[in-house]
DNA sequence: GCCAACGTTGGC
DNA sequence: GCCAACGTTGGC
């Protein structure tokens, strides 16, 4: 593999989307639809097959990174956008050239500790992640290898109380 | 429920 | 191109 797998955060309100639902759904995948949001949608089109990504269930009390998944289908135009009856319905978005994808993304893992934000913001080697910025409100966002491996190594700890 | 931070919209 | 108004996100 001559280029390394990237590393993503993807948040859900798990009352909408938990990833126990990701765990039950049909083939434990589901397609990241109702991204609306250009930022997010082109971290999206940025994300290639096999890259790891964190679940984070935000509204959650606490608020959490709870599990991995893993892309296992590159972007494609989102269905939503043009389905009138849908939440996310954009009647602006032109079917020849849609605004909007999903990438399919597959249950890796659910922690058996959840990693609760305020321990995350404790961390030394979490300072400038993008999900404990101040205001930071973007639902999909890519991690740094360092990041991800002090998240790995959270877990671990975690495991091992 | 409150509110800060942020993105989008639209008047000018 | 500016910016006020508005809607949404999401922690608390």
């Amino acid at each position: 593999m001559a280029q390394g797998r990237q590393y993503w955060l993807m948040k859900s309100e798990p009352e909408a989307f938990s990833i126990d639902d990701l765990a039950r759904a049909p083939k434990q995948t589901t397609s990241w639809d109702g991204v609306r949001n250009y930022q997010a949608r082109n971290f999206l089109r940025a994300m290639k097959v096999g890259d790891q990504v964190l679940f984070y269930h935000s509204n959650a009390n606490p608020p959490s990174v709870v599990g991995i998944a893993e892309v296992v289908k590159g972007a494609y135009p989102d269905a939503t956008q043009f389905n009138k009856r849908d939440t996310h319905y954009d009647p602006g978005s032109d079917p020849d050239q849609p605004c909007w994808d999903v990438v399919d993304i597959r249950f890796v893992r659910k922690f058996t500790a959840s990693l609760p934000l305020d321990l995350l913001r404790g961390q030394v080697g979490l300072k400038g992640m993008e999900l404990l910025r101040k205001g930071s409100r973007l639902s999909v966002q890519p991690v740094r290898g360092t990041e991800w491996d002090e998240i790995i190594r959270l877990v671990r700890a975690q495991a091992d109380r």
